[in-house]
DNA sequence: CGAGCGGTTTGATCTGCATCAACAAGAAGC
DNA sequence: GCTTCTTGTTGATGCAGATCAAACCGCTCG
């Protein structure tokens, strides 16, 4: 593990607040590992023994069955990974693979366990992470039920435009095929998708999204604080989306 | 707030192991309120005041956008809702209504925050009940992103029948078309799958269901612990469900 | 440089599920 | 009691999105 992974992790929210000296008795028992692209490192079903803290590289979560599968989350620099498995000491509900080369920093769950009875702020942090989490996955959830596939694709472009300051154009942080998979459609649909948006304001050139015409796209995205975030909260004052409220007779969906 | 309810209320995994006083200043501050059947008690996107304790009745939480709504969980005495918003301090992501005239004990978001910084004990359960909540949506998300709608149903039948103690026969704790809105399909839908089933080892009467051929339902459900739970932990030692392997090509899904 | 290969796109077709409509069966109200 | 409303079921039809197939990239690698 580099001298200067430290400073970094502490940056996180989840390592931010605990005392320095937890921090360091953490960061002892962790290790560094680098993995090379489409290495399958974490197997759905395997007890959870490590927190995982991603340094460099891509990691897709994905999740199978019979022969199925589907990608539930691509993970990115800096931030941890897998925190409810380890802190229920229970079997992974998710794979991981590496989508490129990648180095991770992996801290035993047991030491996890014992820290955060250890320092009251770290357990806090641990609280904060995990509703995060959980309602990040409800998002999830509802887009998944209320949307249609065109809507999400939409919706995503919204929130990516937003994420990378508002900015008219920007590049897919992942590959097609992955994104497809994470909104929940095939990749054949997730083309058709954005090239039908291009009649409501996207367009297109290999990895580059281009938002022509903001309104025409929102009136297709319907973009929602509480589908597609962030969280109201005092840190990103106002950096949230209007709450529409609609009228129109309701119906049950999906 | 009833005496008899704070005996209960602290059987919960939640307030088990806080100290007795913290849970009394907790209950102190916390009242309880009867709402009739089919009130809209919260709406989503308002700021989340209060913890809810469900005592008695039945709590329908559900979302909605764009005049379409689908349910997201249907809450029973005795358990908790909305825990992680009122963490956060943030909007509730989910609406509630009472299915049936209701019971609830309300606990004040500011209490509870203030809570888990005194207590440790009352933070290790709150870190442990939000890594359930947690991990529960992502079994959801997972249902609904790699079973079919007929499958998903014949997985639902499934697991009422483990929850009920694997009997072959039991009663479906909700309406049908609440059911159906929770699988993510149409009452119709959920109607005609499980009419499909019957030629797989399910048979229907009004509300009870009995499994006539337990083999030939779980050949459809494929019952997955990873999927359908519960975790397998030390409370429950062995009460899990095998983790198949399939080793058939994989392809992505949905 | 050309061959091979995985990802992407496009087109044709199929199908699972939603939608719409009609009706039956309870449950609630007058 | 009869009426009215809600839920559940069934049938007919339509559509969103999956599947299958082929062509087209933009790669890497010999």
């Amino acid at each position: 593990m580099r001298d200067q992974d430290k400073p970094e992790i502490r940056k996180l929210p989840l390592f931010r607040d605990m005392s320095a000296e937890n921090f360091e008795t953490l960061m002892q028992a962790a290790y560094a590992q680098t993995f090379p692209a489409q290495l399958e490192m974490i197997r759905q079903g395997e007890p959870a023994d490590f927190l995982h803290i991603m340094m460099e590289g891509t990691v897709e979560l994905f999740s199978g069955w019979r022969g199925r599968e589907t990608t539930m989350a691509v993970v990115r620099p800096v931030s941890t990974f897998i925190l409810a498995a380890c802190i229920k000491d229970a079997p992974y509900l998710m794979s991981a693979r590496t989508v490129e080369k990648s180095r991770i920093i992996m801290i035993p769950a047991k030491d996890l366990r014992a820290t955060f009875r250890l320092d009251p702020e770290f357990a806090m942090s641990t609280i904060t992470e995990l509703a995060n989490c959980y309602r990040s996955v409800v998002r999830h959830a509802k887009g998944l039920k209320l949307r249609t596939s065109r809507e999400r694709v939409a919706a995503y472009i919204c929130r990516q435009s937003r994420l990378a300051g508002s900015t008219a154009s920007f590049i897919l942080p992942m590959e097609k095929r992955l994104l497809a998979s994470y909104l929940g459609m095939t990749p054949e649909n997730f083309s058709r998708a954005v090239k039908s948006l291009q009649t409501d304001g996207v367009a297109i050139d290999g990895m580059r999204i281009i938002i022509t015409d903001l309104k025409a796209l929102e009136a297709i995205a319907g973009p929602d604080s509480l589908m597609d975030g962030p969280d109201a909260n005092a840190e990103f004052p106002g950096a949230d989306f209007p709450d529409v409220q609609w009228s129109d007779k309701q119906r049950r969906t999906s």
